[in-house]
RNA sequence: GGAGAGAUGGCUGAGUGGUCGAAAGCGCUCCCCUGCUAAGGGAGUAAGGGUUAAUAGCCCUUCGAGGGUUCGAAUCCCUCUCUCUCCGCCA
C-alpha cells in the first residue's frame, strides 16, 4: 500500500508515476473522495467527542447525587446522529480503502520504462552457453527418454499442469532443494523456517496477492477459506505481521522450501509443454526484513545469493531488471535471473528478486523500533527465489544432458545423490 | 470428538457499568545518591488514525474478533476465533 498521507498530498504525481506501469489511477476522483472523507471524519469524531464528554459529565453528576435527567435529555438524539454520520463515513472509507489496496507500489527511479518483458534491461551474463555435438533435446524428451517424467500419470491423477517424477529425477529435485537450503543457511546467513502451506486471506492481503489476484489463487471452500500459498513469500513475510522488531535483530533473513500452488489463470496457452509452468512446483525462497536505509543494498545482496546457486550448479544465466510494465504489483524493483535452457535455446526466468520497500510492511503493520527516534517505523521487505527448484531441475536436465540420453550430475549435487554420478534411463517403474 | 478453564500494555497480572488507556510488579529509558559492583530514591515508558507546516497541541479508535444493550462497556448479553488442561483418536 502506498502511504495514504503521501497519496493524499501527491495524488496527481502518483498517477503520473503509476502510468509508467500502464496503471490508470484516477487522481481527481480519489481527491474528491478524500475531501468527503475529511469532512465526514472530522464531523463524526466531533460527535463522538461530544458524546464522550457528556457521558463523563453524567457520570460525575450522578456521583455527586445530582439530577441527571436534563443532561440525559440533552444527549438524547446524539446516538442517532452518530449512527448516521458513522454510516456515511464508513461507506466513504470503504471506497477509499478499496482504491488504496488496489494501487501497485511506486517504482524505484532506476526501473526502466517499458511495456512488457521485451523492454526489460539486461544487466549481466554469467557462464558459457554449452554446445552439444548432438541435437540438444528439451527436458520433456530427456525425461520421458529416461522413463522418469510421467505426464500420463499426472494427467490421470490431477489433469494438466501437474507432473509425476520417478526415481533419479525425483531425487535430483530433492538434491537441488537440499543444496540450496544448505548454501543459504551455511554460507549466506539465512535462518531456515518451516511454514504453513495453507493461509488465510489476511496473509495474502499483507503481501499484496489480495484483493487483486484472487483468481490466481487456489482456495478451499470451508466457511473461513484457506488459500494454498502461491509462494513461500506469503507465509514467511507474514511472520512479522503486526509486530515491532527490535533494531538489533535486523536484518531478519529467512529461507524456506515450500511447494507453490498457482492456478495460472490467464496463462492458458503459455508453456503448456513440460514442467515450466505448473499448478504445483517446489521453490526455495529467500525473504529479508531490513531497515529502510539498508533495502537497496539488501536487494543486490539477495540477488547475488540467488545467483550463487546457479553459479555452483554451473548453469549459464543472465540478470535483467524488469521494466516498468513488467514489475509485479507489490514490488518497487525486480531483478529476474534467467537461466539458459538449451532445449528452448533461450533464457527463462528461474528467480525473481524484489524489493517491496514499505508496501507490504504497511499492509502488514510490520515495523521495527528505530533507536534514534524510539518510534516504530515500517520495515522494508524483500524476497527472491533462491531458486525455483522445478525450473532448476529443467535447467540441469537440459544443460547436463549427454548423447546417450543420460543426465550427468553437476559436481555440487554429487554429495546429495548417494553415489550416483549420472541419471541413466530406467525401464518400467 | 467430549469436558473444563481462559484471551487485558514488551512480559507477569489486577480490574464485574462512569473519575479506566487501564493498579501493581518485572523489564526498559533518563536523572539523583552511594568513591567500583550490588543496593536505594525520583521521573518517564502502548499502538493506530484524524486535524495540522508540525513526531506542538487537540481529538477519535483500540483490553482476542464481530454484533448488541446503555447517556456511558475491559466490565452486561449474543455469535465466532484462538489458546491451555484432562479424556478419546491419531502420523
Amino acid at each position: 500500500m502506498i502511504d495514504p498521507k503521501y497519496l493524499r498530498q501527491n495524488a496527481a504525481a502518483v498517477a503520473t508515476e503509476l502510468a509508467r506501469r500502464g496503471f490508470d489511477f484516477d487522481a481527481g476522483a480519489y481527491v474528491e473522495l478524500e475531501e468527503q472523507r475529511k469532512k465526514l471524519q472530522v464531523a463524526t469524531e466531533a460527535l463522538r467527542a461530544e458524546r464522550n464528554s457528556s457521558a463523563k459529565s453524567i457520570g460525575q453528576a450522578k456521583a455527586q447525587g445530582k439530577d441527571v435527567a436534563p443532561l440525559l435529555a440533552a444527549v438524547k438524539d446524539l446516538g442517532d446522529r452518530l449512527d448516521a454520520a458513522g454510516i456515511d463515513l464508513s461507506a466513504v472509507l470503504e471506497g477509499i480503502q478499496s482504491i488504496e489496496y488496489g494501487l501497485p507500489n511506486i517504482l524505484a527511479d532506476r526501473v526502466p520504462t517499458g511495456l512488457d518483458e521485451f523492454d526489460n534491461r539486461e544487466e549481466r551474463r554469467w557462464g558459457e552457453i554449452p554446445t552439444f555435438e548432438f541435437d540438444a533435446r528439451d527436458h520433456v524428451d530427456i525425461g520421458s527418454g529416461l522413463g522418469m517424467l510421467d505426464f500420463d500419470s499426472a494427467n490421470k491423477i490431477s489433469g494438466s499442469r501437474f507432473t509425476v517424477m520417478h526415481a533419479g529425477l525425483a531425487r535430483l529435485q530433492r538434491a537441488l532443494i537440499q543444496l540450496m537450503l544448505d548454501t543459504h543457511t551455511a554460507d549466506h546467513g539465512y535462518q531456515e523456517v518451516y511454514v504453513p502451506y495453507l493461509v488465510h486471506s489476511a496473509a495474502l492481503y499483507g503481501t499484496g496477492q489480495l484483493p487483486k489476484f484472487e483468481d490466481d489463487q487456489f482456495k478451499t471452500n470451508g466457511e473461513v477459506p484457506f488459500y494454498l500459498i502461491p509462494t513461500a513469500e506469503v507465509p514467511v513475510t507474514n511472520i512479522v505481521r503486526d509486530s515491532i522488531i527490535d533494531a538489533d535483530r535486523l536484518p531478519l533473513r529467512f529461507v524456506a522450501h515450500t511447494p507453490c500452488f498457482r492456478s495460472e489463470a490467464g496463462s492458458y496457452g503459455r508453456d503448456t509443454r513440460g514442467m515450466i509452468r505448473q499448478h504445483q512446483f517446489e521453490k526455495v525462497e529467500l525473504v529479508q526484513m531490513v531497515r529502510p536505509s539498508d533495502s537497496e543494498a539488501a536487494l543486490e545482496e539477495l540477488t547475488s545469493h540467488a545467483e550463487r546457486i546457479l553459479q555452483i550448479l554451473e548453469l549459464p544465466y543472465r540478470v535483467v531488471t524488469l521494466c516498468s510494465g513488467d514489475v509485479g504489483f507489490s514490488a518497487a524493483i525486480t531483478y529476474d535471473l534467467e537461466v539458459w535452457l538449451p532445449g528452448q535455446e533461450n533464457y527463462r526466468e528461474i528467480s525473481s528478486c524484489s524489493c517491496f520497500t514499505d508496501f507490504q510492511a504497511r499492509r502488514m503493520q510490520a515495523r521495527w523500533r528505530n533507536p534514534t527516534t524510539n518510534k516504530p517505523e515500517l520495515l522494508h521487505t524483500l524476497n527472491g527465489s533462491g531458486v525455483a527448484a522445478g525450473r532448476a531441475l529443467v535447467a540441469v536436465m537440459e544443460n547436463y544432458q549427454q548423447s546417450d540420453g543420460s543426465i550427468r550430475i553437476p559436481a555440487a549435487l554429487l554429495p546429495y545423490m548417494g553415489g550416483l554420478t549420472a541419471i541413466e534411463p530406467m525401464i518400467g517403474y
